[in-house]
DNA sequence: TTTAGCACTCTCGGTGTTCGAGTGCTAACT
DNA sequence: AGTTAGCACTCGAACACCGAGAGTGCTAAA
């Protein structure tokens, strides 16, 4: 629906005073404020229009009007203008997440904290998904007498480390079997097929052998699975208790959901891959209705991978925070470009 | 000081009664609630004296009455007797650990996990400090044609790895070079001593060779300083928030204080070695004014090492959240205790 | 189409008023 | 001397009421 000019001019600078004061603006007010060369009467005519519309809402008859969600959604699809990050702030991104920048995981969790740090709201950070990648190699290390460490080394640039036990004594010459035996087995294979058939199969292949093997055949399995899976990054939880407009009920519900991995891996997930904003109610999760989310995905060598997100009030500054989200990523895929291509052969 | 028979009798009733309900108990509730075989005027005779003495407040003068820290102090020090752990939350506790006793971070972090479950409110917990562990050895794993890991075994069993990178290409021969020349220099050497001047005087000795260590050095001074810290583990936030009498502002106040690192360690260090309660103001931090830490030290090979600790309302089941950290504590203690015990040679 | 004017509506803050739970005190009782 | 019944008193919660102020919708004139 496309309005008159002058009723997207009254709807922005509605909005606009809305997300400044969070009150109500009345139609007095509002010709205070911005230098609308109209009378008060006027604007009561247009606003009652939009109320009609479904733009705006009174709190109550002798109130000002409020912003729907249908308003922001306006705003940000046709009135808002994205702003530009200043040349300095970008810098300070690129600074910043460079000095994290050892593995995807680090980098995302850098990415959320400077995110919910610039925004001064809750971020969430999604690493990409291993699921086209494969095993690079796996090496060993031996922790202790009865311990070692296997490292899983993937394709697209993740590291994963896990700890096993073994009933005898390792030496190693016996790490240096498994390594052989293991590397042969597992290099080239697909993450995400390393799954409990697999091992077995795998275990059924070497014989006795694989008596000795329980241990190792596990923690790979593990190292596969979590190099294999999303990892979900967080920040700032403690900032949307200090938002505006974020009453107990619903900082509880918004952190209980953000802090419930599955509920929240579930939704982040769906997201688009362009930039998105979603507005109160229009979230599928009730917890959100009181909230708005903005998210957008960084791609690493040209293909969308992981989301970054930021959660907050409904009444936010969304050009900033589109920006900010957007500098970021472009960063967050270089970074972890980067790492993956150097690092392999 | 000691209370007579009869008054410490009815303190106690107050307290309990104030725990469950939360309300302000008066004379005659007192009395039908609990089998008190006297009348509601002895009682509020009782009762005025205790208000003198500083145990009991009154919200206002038609009101109940409310017990005091001192009050809480006094049921905790002299008349709670703690609810000992049934058998099978005992093997509940132990089976649930000991399917995290990789490592002792862990271990901890689901210790932290476990209490918060079983008490409901927001749980802390931290690792042993390593200022007496030595290095154990070091052994470095390829990630990449210019990346590698260095991994850090301490003699305490903490494992810290760290990623580095060179600006030549890596072989094998070249990660046989550093792992003969570094465990030769930090072998045996005390976690603590590894600093800037150390690494400095470390890579002097190298002479030319130390020219291609500077990213591995880091990599060693970082894991060393990772594995000699402390960290610690947190769980149950949002617990907190739906815990009673806790409102927006404290609950902010305490997940403010706990997600500050720094803050968080220097009142966790300071921590007696005991099982202790500190109520309400009793607190050195104003943001934990309104509520209790309950904190307990649990002891690898017989001495007192990390804490476990609980935060939440003043209005508490101290008995029981007591015997959890408690039997919890037990547990981590042996775990941990193994862990390093086996890996060692 | 815009605007001035006006009656109307509704919230907010302050002010009684009532009701009930709980108290402290006193005098009688054991 | 300690305990108890009785009673007057206190204070907060809940509710209704009121006036001020902000904002509206409508109408009639420009």
């Amino acid at each position: 629906m496309e309005l008159a000019a002058r009723k997207q001019k009254i709807l922005s600078a509605i909005v606009e005073s809305f997300i400044r004061t969070g009150e109500p603006v009345g139609s007095k007010s509002l010709i205070n404020e911005t230098g609308l060369d109209v009378s008060s009467a006027t604007v009561r005519n247009e606003m009652a229009d939009l109320t009609n519309k479904g733009f705006l809402v009174q709190p109550h008859t002798s109130a000002g009007r409020v912003p729907t969600a249908q308003a922001y959604r306006y705003y940000v699809d046709n009135i808002m203008k994205a702003t530009p990050v200043s040349q300095s702030g970008r810098e300070y991104i690129e600074t910043t997440l460079y000095r994290s920048a050892d593995s995807p995981e680090s980098i995302l969790q850098g990415a959320s904290d400077l995110i919910s740090q610039l925004t001064n709201l809750a971020s969430v950070a999604t690493t990409p998904d291993g699921e086209e990648s494969r095993v690079h190699r796996i090496s060993f290390v031996q922790t202790g007498s009865h311990t070692a460490m296997a490292v899983v080394i993937a394709s697209n640039g993740i590291i994963k480390t896990k700890l096993f036990r073994c009933e005898f004594l390792i030496t190693p010459e016996i790490l240096e079997v498994f390594d052989k035996a293991l590397n042969k087995t597992f290099s080239g294979v697909k993450l995400s097929s390393i799954n409990q058939p697999f091992i077995q199969t795998a275990a059924a292949r070497f014989g006795e052998l694989s008596l000795f093997m329980p241990g190792v055949l596990m923690a790979i399995m593990d190292g596969a699975k979590s190099a294999r899976e999303i990892s979900v990054c967080h920040s700032g939880y403690t900032r949307l208790m200090f938002a505006p407009d974020i009453d107990f009920l619903t900082a509880r519900g918004v952190i209980e959901f953000l802090n419930n991995e599955h509920d929240l891996a579930s939704m982040l997930e769906n997201l688009p891959i362009d930039t998105s904003v979603s507005i109160g109610y229009e979230n599928s999760r009730t917890e959100l209705a009181q909230s708005s989310v903005v998210s957008t995905r960084y791609a690493v060598d040209g293909k969308p991978s992981g989301v970054l997100a930021v959660v907050g009030p409904v009444r936010m500054d969304y050009g900033r925070v589109i920006s900010i989200l957007e500098s970021v990523a472009d960063t967050v895929g270089t970074l972890i470009g980067e790492l993956t291509d150097i690092d392999l052969d």
